[in-house]
DNA sequence: CCGGGATATTTGCAAACGCATTTAATTCTG
DNA sequence: CAGAATTAAATGCGTTTGCAAATATCCCGG
């Protein structure tokens, strides 16, 4: 057992590996599929946080800007700037929850709709390349790992 | 068919669901590990780039730079600044390649390890929680998948 | 039904980021 | 072997980011 090991009872890095550490190897996969995925959307005019919001709206219908954030992966303040733009430019609405007036509900509109799917072909090649020669089975099982990771991390109910 | 399959010939996001989408969840989880790891860490004086730097150093000997900005997932300007502060406060060492002077080699420093090893117990502690619940055989079959992942679309040999 | 605390979103501001360019050195080509 | 093209790293600069504070609204206990 190395020193390590033996302050913190979890094995070092060293020993798992960097090509063996999850988080690592998923950091490195998103972070060149990010990449890729921005550089191809900047000629739209579309950043990182502008698409991710657009993809979630294409799926959910009307959530609160807050719940937005946590489906896309945006933090708030970034998100309610990225949302200023994309309503300047038509593609979302922003509307004050009947409820709640505190609370904005954000709408895709037609425009939108078609921004994304403008955008998506570069999403969908970019997954199937990722996934490319991995047989259904084990791209099921993987998802299926992927779902219980995020039961784990989540701090929302969503 | 939709409209879009029709299309794209790829199956709509809508028709995957956004908790079927493997891009999608790996963001999630991973936003959430970077996020809270950064949090963590912002005690220390510790930044995600220059993190990730001293994680790497940890594990491999005196790489360049520009390699380094690979297996880190840092932009090389990003990492070029993060250095000058990691050499500044003795963490690292950064040193002309012996047979080609415009390259720079980057070694980690006794203290830069010492710093390593303060952090690891945090990523440690992420990553048990992240796998909490999820036995060895899968586990490992998950990281199998990343590994031909990775494979899938590194530009780079490393 | 009033006031304190909680919640939803926006905004101010300084730090961090990424692209493009620069500087310096190496390698390729005719 | 000279000059062009390539590669490594650092830097200038405008943009973006994220934290913290501000603003507005809601909810709960007394």
């Amino acid at each position: 057992m190395t020193d390590q090991r033996r302050i913190t009872g979890q094995p070092a890095l060293g020993e798992i590996g960097l090509a063996n550490f999850a988080p690592y190897l998923m950091n490195r996969i998103m972070g060149r599929y990010n990449a890729s995925l921005r550089a191809d959307l900047a000629g739209l005019g579309l950043t990182t946080p502008k698409m991710r919001a657009l993809a979630v709206l294409s799926v959910i219908d009307a959530p609160l800007i807050r719940e937005l954030a946590v489906y896309a992966v945006v933090e708030q303040s970034t998100l309610s700037r990225a949302l200023d733009q994309l309503a300047g430019e038509g593609l979302i609405q922003r509307e004050t929850d009947a409820g709640d007036s505190r609370a904005i509900r954000v709408h895709i509109t037609e425009a939108g709709r078609a921004a994304f799917e403008a955008m998506w072909p570069q999403m969908a090649a970019s997954y199937a390349r990722m996934f490319q020669g991995i047989p259904d089975d084990e791209r099921r099982a993987f998802v299926v790992t992927l779902q219980k990771m995020l039961g784990n991390i989540r701090k929302h109910d969503f």
